[in-house]
RNA sequence: GCCGAUGUAGCUCAGUUGGCUAGAGCAGCUGAUUUGUAAUCAGCAGGUCGUGGGUUCGAGCCCCUCCAUCGGCUCCA
C-alpha cells in the first residue's frame, strides 16, 4: 500500500500501482470524468502513470493552468501527426504549450504552410482527436532514441536527444504518431474538441538567427467548441481597443509612409494630450527635486564612442550625418545619458550638492528593424521622459526608492494596476555583451534587488535583459493581446560615470566618482500612450482627454446659449466644444458616445430660461439638470480623486 | 532583417473563372427639416484599385520589383 497525500491535507491508502485516474474516481465519477492531468510530487504525470510510492497528488482539469498546459501541450502532439500526415516529409522540432495556446516548430523543406492550409489541418486535426487515442508514455534508450530519428534524418531530435541523459529519455505514442517527449499529457485525444489554428510563423532553430529559420504554427484548442468561440469573440473585442485602431479613431496620431516608417505624426488632440502628461510629470518631478534640462538632437561621434554605444550599436544604428566640411561626424541621438554626463561635466561639483537630478523630455531615434516596428509601442522616433539622478554611493539606495515611488505615483494615477516588476539582470553566460567590471555589475545588481525588496515589490528576475551598461527594474505591462512591454525603467550604472570622468569632490577633499540612475516613468511617451489607449479603450480619465464635455444645443435657437456655457466653462479650464450641426439630439448624442466625450450638456428651451445644463454622462447616466456651477464642481472632485487616489 | 499574410473613396468593406463607364454604407458638400437623451430625408461629389514593370486583344483580379501595414521570429541603448 501506499500513502497519497492530497492539497488539503487528507491522507489516503491505495494499492502500489493504482494511476490518479483510479484514485479520482474513487473520490468521485465526476472528478475522474474531468481530470485530464496530475501533478505527483511536484512533478507533472498522465493521470494514467501508475504512482508507486508514497506522495503528494494534485489533479488538474482544463480550468487550472496545468490542466490547460497537458491539453495543449498534447494538441501539440496532434498538431505534429496532421502535419506529419500533409508533409510526409516534414522534420519536427519542438511543440510546447505557451500562455494561450500551443505552437509546433517544423522543418518543411521546400513546402510551404500558409492560412490557406489552416482548415485542411484543424479537420484532420479533429478528426484524429474523434480516433481517441491514449497518450501512452515509454522508456527509450539513449541509442534507441537516436537510431529513431537518425532514420528520419531528423538532425533537430537528435540534437535535443544528445543533450539528454540515458535513462530520462522518453517517448509519447499516440495513435501511429510518436514523438519525443519528457511528458504531461491529457488522457486522450478525445478531450480536444475544438481546434483553431491561428498563424504561422518562421522561428529560427533554437532562438537563434544563425540558425535555419523553421516554420512556426501557432494553434488554440478547447475542451468544447463555445470555448473556441467564446476565445476568439474576445480576441474580436480586444482589438477594438488596439491603440493603432484608436489612435487613427480619434485623431491622436497617424503614420505617414512619406515621412517614413516608425516615425509618428502626433495630430492636435495626441499632441494635447501627450503635451498634459508630461505638465503631469514635470509637476511631480519638480516636487522630487529634479531640473528640466534640454540638450540637441545630435552629438558628435565621439560623445557615443566614449559612452560606448557607438562600438555596441553604431553598426546597426541610423548612419552617421555628415557635414559639408569633412572630417566632422555627427550622430541622431539613440539616447540622452551622454549627453547628461557632459551637463555634469560641466561643473565642479561637492558631496553637498548632490544628488543631481537631469531630466529632459530627450527625442531620440533608433534604428529599429522594420519587422519590428509596432504602432506607437515600437518605433524610430520617440521622446523618452528621460532623467540621470547624480549621486553618491551612500545616496544610491534612497534615491533609487524615490524614484520606484516616482513611478508607482505615476502608475496609479493612470490606473496601471496589474504591472511586473521585472528586475533585469546580465546573461551570465555572455558577459561580452556588457561594459564594466564584474564588481560594479555586482554592486549595482544588489542595489537594485535590495531597493525592489524594501518596498516590497513583487518582482521577477530576468537574465540577459539588462542594458549593455547596467541593470534595470523594468515596470512590464500588458497590451490588449497580452503582449508585455516595457514601460517605466530605474537603472543603475556605475560605468558611464567612469567612461566620461565624472567626479565630486567628497567630505575628504578627494575626488569621487559619483553612481549614475537612469530613469522614465513612463518609458516612453509614445509607447505609454500607446499602452494607456488599449487599457483606458479610449475613455481617457477625465484630467487627460481630448475634450472633456460637448454642448448639444436642441435647435439652432440656443446656439447662443450654449455659447455661453462654454465660455463659463472654459473659465473654470474645462475643455469642450459645441456640436453645432444641424442634427436632432439623438444623433448627436450619438455621436457624442461613439467619440468618447465624457460628459454631454444638452440645452434647450427649459434651460436657457432657467440659465442651468441637463447633463448625461458618457454610457448613459443621466445626472439630470445642474447649475453650472455645480457641474463644474462635479469635474473639479473628479479630477482630483483620479489625480490623488492612493 | 527573416517567415507568412494584407493593401480598392477620408473610414469600414463588396467586386464572379481576367471582359462594357469599379460599387455600397458611414463621413463630406448642398438643400429641405428646427429637432429633448445612441443614426431625419433628398440630391451631389469623391477612386491613376499601394508603386513601378510584365503577361494578355483586354488586368482591381495572373507574374515580378519596390513601398507600407498585420501576425510571429530575431533584435530592443
Amino acid at each position: 500500500m501506499i500513502n497519497i497525500t492530497f492539497p488539503d491535507g487528507a491522507v489516503r491508502a491505495f494499492e502500489i500501482n493504482t494511476t490518479p485516474y483510479d484514485i479520482a474516481k474513487s473520490i468521485s465519477e465526476g472528478l475522474a470524468r474531468n481530470i485530464i492531468s496530475a501533478k505527483f510530487d511536484d512533478v507533472t504525470i498522465e493521470v494514467s502513470t501508475p504512482i508507486t510510492t508514497d506522495g503528494t497528488l494534485t489533479f488538474y482539469t482544463f480550468n487550472d493552468l496545468e490542466g490547460k498546459k497537458a491539453f495543449w501541450h498534447s494538441s501539440a502532439h496532434l498538431l505534429a501527426q496532421a502535419i506529419t500526415h500533409f508533409y510526409p516529409n516534414v522534420k519536427l522540432t519542438i511543440g510546447p504549450s505557451i500562455e494561450n495556446g500551443f505552437y509546433y516548430d517544423v522543418d518543411l523543406g521546400d513546402a510551404v504552410i500558409s492560412d490557406k492550409d489552416f482548415q485542411t489541418i484543424e479537420d484532420k486535426m479533429i478528426e484524429f482527436a474523434r480516433g481517441k487515442y491514449e497518450f501512452k508514455m515509454r522508456s527509450v534508450s539513449k541509442n534507441d532514441a537516436l537510431d529513431f530519428y537518425k532514420n528520419q534524418h531528423n538532425q533537430y531530435k537528435v540534437e535535443l536527444i544528445e543533450n539528454l541523459i540515458d535513462g530520462d529519455i522518453t517517448f509519447c505514442d499516440h495513435a501511429d504518431f510518436t514523438d519525443l517527449c519528457r511528458g504531461g499529457h491529457i488522457p486522450n485525444t478525445e478531450i480536444i474538441k475544438a481546434v483553431k489554428i491561428t498563424s504561422v510563423a518562421g522561428a529560427y532553430w533554437r532562438g537563434d538567427e544563425k540558425n535555419k529559420q523553421l516554420t512556426r504554427v501557432y494553434g488554440i484548442s478547447f475542451p468544447k467548441q463555445a470555448q473556441l468561440k467564446e476565445y476568439l469573440e474576445l480576441i474580436e473585442e480586444a482589438k477594438k481597443r488596439d491603440h493603432r485602431k484608436l489612435g487613427k479613431e480619434m485623431e491622436l496620431f497617424a503614420f505617414s509612409a512619406k515621412v517614413g516608417q516608425g516615425l509618428p505624426l502626433w495630430l492636435p488632440k495626441g499632441a494635447a494630450l501627450r503635451d498634459r502628461l508630461e505638465q503631469f510629470l514635470k509637476k511631480a518631478q519638480k516636487k522630487a527635486g529634479y531640473e528640466m534640462v534640454i540638450t540637441p538632437h545630435i552629438g558628435q561621434k565621439e560623445l557615443y564612442v566614449t559612452s560606448g554605444h557607438y562600438e555596441k550599436y553604431g553598426a546597426d544604428s541610423f548612419q552617421p550625418i555628415l557635414t559639408p566640411n569633412e572630417g566632422e561626424v555627427f550622430l541622431l541621438k539613440p539616447m540622452n545619458c551622454p549627453h547628461h554626463c557632459e551637463i555634469y561635466n560641466n561643473k565642479q561639483y561637492s558631496y553637498k550638492d548632490l544628488p543631481k537630478r537631469f531630466a529632459e523630455f530627450g527625442t531620440v531615434y533608433r534604428y529599429e528593424q522594420s519587422g519590428e516596428l509596432h504602432g506607437l509601442t515600437r518605433v524610430r522616433g520617440f521622446t523618452q521622459d528621460d532623467a540621470h539622478i547624480f549621486c553618491t554611493p551612500e545616496q544610491l539606495n534612497s534615491e533609487f526608492i524615490g524614484v520606484i515611488d516616482l513611478v508607482l505615483y505615476v502608475f496609479n494615477a493612470l490606473g496601471f494596476k496589474d504591472f511586473k516588476a521585472q528586475i533585469s539582470l546580465r546573461d551570465p553566460d555572455n558577459k561580452e555583451k556588457y561594459i564594466g567590471s564584474d564588481e560594479n555589475w555586482e554592486k549595482a545588481e544588489s542595489a537594485i534587488i535590495n531597493a525592489a525588496k524594501e518596498k516590497g515589490l513583487n518582482t521577477v528576475i530576468a537574465y540577459g535583459e539588462a542594458a549593455f551598461y547596467g541593470p534595470k527594474l523594468d515596470f512590464m505591462v500588458k497590451d490588449v493581446l497580452g503582449r508585455s512591454w516595457q514601460l517605466g525603467t530605474i537603472q543603475v550604472d556605475y560605468n558611464l560615470p567612469e567612461r566620461f570622468e565624472l567626479s565630486y569632490k567628497g567630505a575628504d577633499n578627494q575626488f569621487h566618482k559619483p553612481v549614475m540612475i537612469h530613469r522614465a516613468p513612463f518609458g516612453s511617451m509614445e509607447r505609454f500612450i500607446a499602452i494607456l489607449i488599449e487599457h483606458t479603450g479610449g475613455n481617457f480619465p477625465l484630467w487627460l482627454t481630448p475634450e472633456q464635455v460637448i454642448i448639444l444645443p436642441i435647435s439652432e435657437k440656443y446656439e447662443n446659449y450654449a455659447k455661453n456655457v462654454l465660455d463659463l466653462l472654459e473659465n473654470s479650464e474645462i475643455r469642450g466644444l459645441i456640436d453645432l450641426r444641424n442634427e436632432k439630439t439623438g444623433k448627436k448624442i450619438r455621436d457624442a458616445e461613439v467619440s468618447k466625450i465624457p460628459y454631454m450638456i444638452i440645452v434647450g428651451e427649459n434651460e436657457m430660461n432657467d440659465g442651468t445644463i441637463s447633463v448625461r454622462k458618457h454610457g448613459g447616466e443621466d445626472l439630470g439638470t445642474l447649475t453650472i456651477a455645480s457641474f463644474v464642481t462635479i469635474l473639479e472632485d473628479e479630477i482630483t480623486k483620479t489625480l490623488n487616489q492612493f
